[in-house]
DNA sequence: AGATATTTGTTCGTATGTATT
DNA sequence: TAATACATACGAACAAATATC
């Protein structure tokens, strides 16, 4: 139950865009109107609308014509919003990669037969620009260019919830190896784990319209990419480094 | 790049907390003390924290010692905020049994060995009750008993993240049925499924620690229970019923 | 391109509510 | 009970942004 005024307000709102009442699209009154009909202050009814605007729920112009209107909540302020909840409960990479062992081999299966001919040029290109750079030992950037090809992938995928989660996992484990980066005891390490062999396979798999072999060179890939990742944490903890968190008392 | 002084407040104090140097806990200073320090005035300051705290990264209180403390992100807000995020994506129901089916054989498989006695009682006496009810047709209620059984599972596993999908994805598909169930097609409609046996069996398997036999009954319930709200779903939309989006346009 | 009108964004001053001591 | 310290709320005003003419 909350007692603040503000959050009835945006409670309400909430409801009637959630309902259907508001469709995206739709635009609310301006807060001069809308705090006149519901009987409060231009400040109560801002915040109300504050709130529902980091939900991103709504978006707020300025301007003539300006004003709140509903919007659809985007994957990138959904993933933020859940990055939250994941930071503060230091999750192992063995828990990432419990679940991207599962979801990424069904991914490969069921875009298998969806992938046209310029998703799977973007692919090969994506694959391609991760090995001709690879001499370079570029940490990071490197791995980013690992997580471009799955996200690629993912964005084929006809499940809308499927296709956020394994975008947001792709995400969180990018965190965590920036976070070890700046490790001072990896500092040095030459972060050599070649996903690249993988994603030619898989390529292969895809251009046989193979959903089997698909399924199990990713599966293959997800158990190389962990037990690498595992051996890189490994490395972090034994030369004392500092934890992402030191939130735990003892 | 977020122009409002406000939102870039927002964000300052949301990094400071992302990255360890608030850990939860911690309370921040007075609004007036924070204003003065951020140059900035008391309203923007508070649509700040009032952002903060939708996001569920600080809670506010009143009276003496009060003010913006942090506070870990619980799972029910970041359960809501998710929902935010699917409501306006019309999932359907074979979105959500497509992970269904791999995350819950996996969290009994991982349980099995894990469950204690108390908590073995616990499960028994859900099943129980879903069973000694059932002639009632409670509808909507009776598959919250059947959720109940699944919530109290995913409490057991060591993995926050596959945890709290667990719960959303139940929670999701509660609100699914909720929905349907005033849809007028299906208001008169006997909601007969029974996970009741194959939970009996569930918990057979747990006693036995067989976790490969827990898994493989897991995903035939969740292959049954699909094929139900397949059939229902289908029953709703057969009869004309309201789609509960009616977002979309032609 | 520039002026203008409309609507949000920001600030001040002040008053009230609430929980601690 | 009363004093205190803080959030909560209201009203009026000005500044900044932006679509329209």
């Amino acid at each position: 139950m909350s007692r603040k005024r503000s959050d009835q307000i945006a409670e309400g709102l909430r409801q009637r865009i959630l309902s259907g009442e508001l469709p995206p699209g739709a635009r609310l009154e301006s807060e001069a109107a809308l705090s006149a009909r519901l009987a409060t202050s231009k400040w109560t009814l801002r915040e109300a609308l504050k709130s529902l605007e980091t939900q991103g729920l709504i978006r707020i112009r300025s301007g003539p014509g300006g004003g709140a209107s509903i919007t659809e909540v985007s994957a990138s302020t959904a993933n933020e919003l859940l990055w939250n909840f994941c930071f503060s409960r230091d999750l192992s990479v063995a828990d990432i990669y419990a679940l991207r062992k599962l979801l990424e081999p069904m991914l490969a299966r069921e875009v298998t037969p969806l992938l046209d001919a310029p998703t799977l040029a973007r692919l090969s290109a994506t694959a391609g620009r991760c090995c001709s750079q690879r001499q370079a030992g570029r940490g990071v950037a490197e791995r980013e260019d690992e997580l471009d090809f799955h996200n690629l992938l993912a964005a084929v995928s006809p499940n809308p919830l499927l296709r956020f989660l394994i975008e947001f996992l792709n995400g969180l484990l990018l965190k965590v190896v920036a976070a070890q980066h700046h490790d001072p005891a990896l500092a040095g390490v030459d972060i050599n784990y070649h996903g690249h062999d993988y994603h030619l396979e898989l390529i292969d798999a895809f251009h046989a319209r193979d959903a089997e072999r698909a399924e199990a060179v990713m599966y293959a890939h997800m158990q190389a990419a962990e037990r690498y990742m595992g051996e890189l944490t490994a490395l972090s903890q034994r030369a004392g480094g500092h934890q992402n968190e030191e939130t735990r008392d003892p």
